[in-house]
RNA sequence: GCCGGGAUGGCGGAAUUGGUAGACGCGCCGGACUCAAAAUCCGGUGCUGGAGACAGUGUGAGGGUUCGAGUCCCUCUCCCGGCACCA
């Protein structure tokens, strides 16, 4: 009897199951090989969001696959609970942000159970709880003792209305996003994480990531940023400045120190300050490129600007005298904060150099070499491409430099610099220290306590941890803790004097840079990690989205050397220690514990479009898509949008990633409550690639779930029930021993099946070939297409009769579900279980294509003329060269285009085309 | 601005190494079932011309390499992500 698809009541009976048994906890022995998969935990923001849904579903999918393949899988899960929009919702809500997280952790639990996650929840980790954050606090003292953390003081977004630091997306057009009013630059002690000293490290072990997207490491590369270049030194000329000194500059460019006309330093410079003492208008300026914020992109693309300080420096090889100008886009928290410029081979110098009328010197010419030189002859009227250029050039007006190349200037002028004492090659990173201060109240407290004594003290062990009181009120005016004499107020642990305690936090990603390793010894009370790291490190699979490209990552593979030079992984030699000090074994280890995620999977954003209205003020009102009706033009173009419930229209803005900010997230429960998690999962992972980016729509949606509910129908028709009744006992398929049912299929194939069927057996076969070649690249859509065209081919298989058909539809449905399973793990549960072919779909084995069935003795060969397809013809499969050729031309469309004339030419693709050339 | 990616029917996407462009799904059109509708099932569906066989054309734009290009090379446009205090 037929019964309906009722996904509600199946998830519910399959994840009450999986309660009860635990078939996700993760052993920490086994002799099966590990598996350990981590999608990036969420930050608690409320509810689950598109992008966390396939993010899961996608490890979901791995983790199951893998399992089915027979490994120990482990699927932790846990929460990024530290953050700034924890205190925004308690300024709005008046709600103390440690209750708004963990409300929203409830809240986000459930549904991640709701989705039928394999999650062993038994290692579930919270950022924001003390047994968590206390070993970040205790590795900040071994790192504050190492020296591989220290102070300095370096710039941040100050509201001066609201009196609080500002997050870089807290300024919006240069003004604080609450108060409205002109952020500033304000300087400001912090501590400094020295991750420099891993630069080269970091760089050197991409190599190791076999099993990374090349254009991740590509972006690290890019932002660790490793250049060969040579410092410069620039003598004051003291008749201007007033004292002796030297100009620091690095330059990557050494060959165009003749070119030099003038150098610019940042606003704090000394030299800026110095000339500013005496120079009001000088003065008005250097305040001037003091207000704005401080992110890099607005950096880059504000006007460039410039004073002239009034002072000079000394050429360093001609000592000639070079003016010192002050930019707004040269920042004292980079490199040297001053820099040579040369316009006529730099474009920004050029663009600055013409608009203050500074001089323009070429120093750099084509060589004959290039093929396209003799075309645009050096000019300063305007900027060309190749003046930039190191490849092909050879200096000219640089006296005894004359002639040379890129790098033979390169080396000369600097092995005169060094001869002067007035600079070297060095090599540098544009990698710059991490700065983890935060002024900020929810995070993880720094153990720090100021002695006015003893200096900065770490907070010893026993101390530990130091508690963020969870009971406050925030006001948007600086962190609590500063208000707090509990919490500061301490007595110095060398000299038992008062004290007070450090009461700024750390940046968010310190979390999130270990909790991997955590997972692994969740509920260790005497270290950070203990001995299962060994057994689980590295993760092997990661997946996330791409956004974390950099930062994170970068953080991630950071945070796991340090603990490795600490001796969290056990004893690890240095990589410097000298060969016959090392073994194999502490050589091995040395490799597999550099480095945490040992494959990447980077995850598309999930996108929508933006609506938004404007107030009186200017502010944008964000409003959902799902509020919102598109008017479209004749061809589907969004012409423009109106709010459904007033009717009027809404701007369309861009098409970004899902966020609360914008307001343009689409809340996958409601699809989960219409249509069940299978079909949310199913969904998602057919719309698109993993590593692509998705424009949310959902049409669609409807499709997956109706495909679901044919498995089911199929499944549950009476003659489909009938058919497969014999198989059941016939075959032995609680031994899921391949050899055996395919030769019992193949026999009956070979005795009375048609033609027909045969062919739609071996396109099961070639369907689930593709699809396991699919799973391995990770391109899980098309295996869920693939689950599509076999349920296609099995409902085929049932209208023709035959003795083999009830063999043919046991298996092959067998072969379905497995297929299904890591991506609809409920209704595959259920109807393996209902249709007895064993207990637990997750422990049978993963289907295989039976390569005997793929065999076919004719193969349809494309015949082309001249590249295009005239017609196709089916031949024996081996079938010799001659043969073929004979037959192409005498294929009645290629003899009529050839209209009696001789073909030029012949090309055979074996097994695939044959291009006749006219 | 800099770094990394992307663009294929009305829509999401497929095409493993250069070898049949558009698998699979959505939508749409036609048919079956039904008093009717929904649901379901069957068939069609890139565009242009043609009754049709078929022909031409077609993978963001322009150029190139090749017997053959969605795929490789060059130039450009638009979109997305990151840019160190969103996570």
């Amino acid at each position: 009897m037929l019964q309906d698809y009722k996904p509600k009541d199946i998830e519910a009976a399959v994840q009450q199951d999986w309660k009860q048994r635990l078939p996700f906890r993760a052993e920490d022995i086994s002799s099966k090989p590990k598996y350990y998969c981590l999608s990036m935990f969420p930050y608690p923001s409320g509810k689950l969001h598109m992008g966390h849904v396939r993010n899961y579903t996608i490890g979901d999918v791995l983790s199951r696959y893998h399992s089915m393949k027979g490994c120990n899988v482990m699927q932790p899960m846990g929460w990024d609970a530290f953050g700034l929009p924890a205190e925004n919702a308690a300024m709005a809500n008046n709600v103390p942000p440690a209750e708004w997280t963990y409300a929203n952790i409830e809240v986000m639990r459930r549904q991640l159970e709701s989705l039928g996650l394999g999650l062993d929840w038994s290692r579930e980790v919270t950022t924001c709880k003390p047994e968590y954050y206390r070993w970040e606090q205790w590795l900040f003292t071994r790192l504050f003792q190492k020296g591989l953390i220290y102070k300095k003081t370096a710039s941040v977004n100050w509201d001066p209305v609201d009196h609080t630091v500002l997050a870089n997306e807290q300024v919006i057009d240069g003004r604080g996003w609450r108060s409205g009013a002109l952020v500033e630059k304000r300087d400001i002690p912090m501590y400094f994480m020295r991750i420099s000293q891993y630069a080269e490290e970091l760089l050197d072990d991409l190599e190791l990531l076999k099993g990374w997207p090349e254009q991740v490491k590509t972006m690290q590369r890019n932002w660790i940023g490793k250049s060969h270049g040579c410092e410069v030194h620039f003598p004051y000329d003291e008749a201007s400045v007033g004292l002796a000194g030297e100009l620091k500059v690095y330059t990557t460019r050494p060959d165009t120190l003749m070119g030099v006309t003038y150098v610019a330093v940042a606003a704090e410079h000394p030299l800026a300050v110095l000339a500013a003492a005496s120079n009001p208008e000088l003065e008005r300026f250097i305040a001037e490129c003091r207000r704005g914020g401080m992110a890099e992109a607005d950096m880059a693309t504000m006007e460039k600007k410039g004073m002239d300080t009034g002072l000079f420096v000394a050429h360093p090889l001609n000592g000639g005298l070079l003016p010192v100008w002050v930019a707004n886009y040269v920042l004292m928290g980079y490199g040297e904060g001053a820099v040579m410029a040369v316009p006529a081979h730099d474009e920004r110098d050029f663009s600055f150099a013409k608009k203050y009328g500074l001089p323009v010197k070429q120093v750099i010419e084509r060589n004959r070499m290039d093929s396209t030189s003799g075309i645009n002859p050096f000019t300063a009227e305007y900027w060309q491409e190749w003046y930039g250029t190191t490849e092909c050039h050879v200096c000219v007006h640089s006296g005894k430099y004359d002639g040379l190349d890129f790098q033979q200037a390169f080396d000369a002028i600097a092995a005169d610099l060094q001869a002067k004492k007035l600079g070297q090659k060095r090599t540098q990173f544009r990698l710059r220290d991490w700065g983890i201060s935060r002024q900020r109240y929810w995070g993880c407290p720094i153990p720090i306590i100021h002695c006015a004594d003893c200096g900065d003290v770490p907070v010893p062990d026993e101390q530990l941890p130091v508690i963020l009181p969870e009971q406050v009120t925030i006001t948007g005016g600086g962190s609590p803790l500063a208000k707090m004499p509990e919490f500061y107020e301490a007595t110095c642990p060398r000299c038992g004097n008062l004290a007070r305690r450090e009461t700024d936090t750390m940046d968010t990603f310190i979390e999130s840079s270990w909790y991997y390793a955590r997972y692994t010894s969740p509920d260790c009370l005497n270290g950070m990690v203990d001995e299962r790291a060994q057994y689980w490190l590295p993760v092997d699979q990661y997946v996330g989205g791409i956004e974390h490209a950099i930062l994170h990552l970068l953080y991630a593979r950071f945070f796991n050397k340090l603990m490795r030079d600490v001796g969290l992984f056990g004893e690890i030699l240095p990589a410097s220690a000298t060969q016959e000090h090392k073994t194999k074994d502490t050589e091995q280890r040395q490799k597999s514990f550099s480095e945490p995620f040992t494959n990447l999977l980077t995850q598309g954003m999930v996108i929508a479009p933006t609506f938004y209205r404007e107030d009186a003020k200017g502010k944008k009102l964000w409003i959902n898509p799902a509020e919102v009706d598109i008017e479209t033009d004749s061809r589907g173009r969004p012409v423009g949008a109106r709010l459904r419930s007033d009717g009027q229209p809404v701007v369309i803005g861009g098409t970004e990633k899902m966020s609360k900010s914008k307001n343009n997230g689409v809340d996958p429960q409601m699809i989960i409550d219409q249509y069940g998690a299978d079909t949310a999962r199913f969904f998602i992972i057919f719309a698109a690639p993993p590593e692509q980016t998705l424009e949310w729509s959902d049409s669609g949606v409807e499709g997956a779930f109706r495909f679901l509910r044919r498995v089911w129908n199929f499944a549950c028709s009476d003659q489909v029930q009938e058919e497969m009744e014999p198989s059941r006992v016939i075959i032995p398929f609680a031994s899921y021993n391949l050899e055996i049912i395919s030769e019992v299929i193949n026999a009956n194939l070979h005795e009375d099946a048609s033609d027909e069927q045969k062919a739609l057996y071996r396109e099961m076969h070639v369907v689930l070939k593709q699809a396991n070649f699919d799973m391995q690249r990770l391109q899980f859509n098309t295996v869920a297409s693939a689950c599509m065209k076999i349920l296609k081919l099995l409902e085929q298989q049932m209208v023709i009769e035959s003795s083999s058909r009830g063999f043919i539809i046991f298996f092959g449905f067998s072969i379905l579900l497995r297929l299904l399973a890591p991506i609809a793990p409920h209704i595959t549960q259920t109807l393996w279980r209902k249709l007895g072919y064993g207990e637990e779909i997750l422990s049978a084995p993963w289907p295989e294509a039976d390569e005997a069935a793929l065999i076919q003795d004719q193969v349809e060969l494309i015949i082309q003329v001249n590249g295009k397809l005239r017609g196709k013809m089916r031949v024996a499969k081996d079938a010799d060269q001659e043969m073929i050729q004979r037959m192409a031309l005498e294929y009645p469309t290629v003899d009529k285009l050839l209209a009696g004339r001789d073909a030029k030419k012949i090309i055979v693709v074996p097994g695939r085309l044959i291009n006749v050339v006219i």
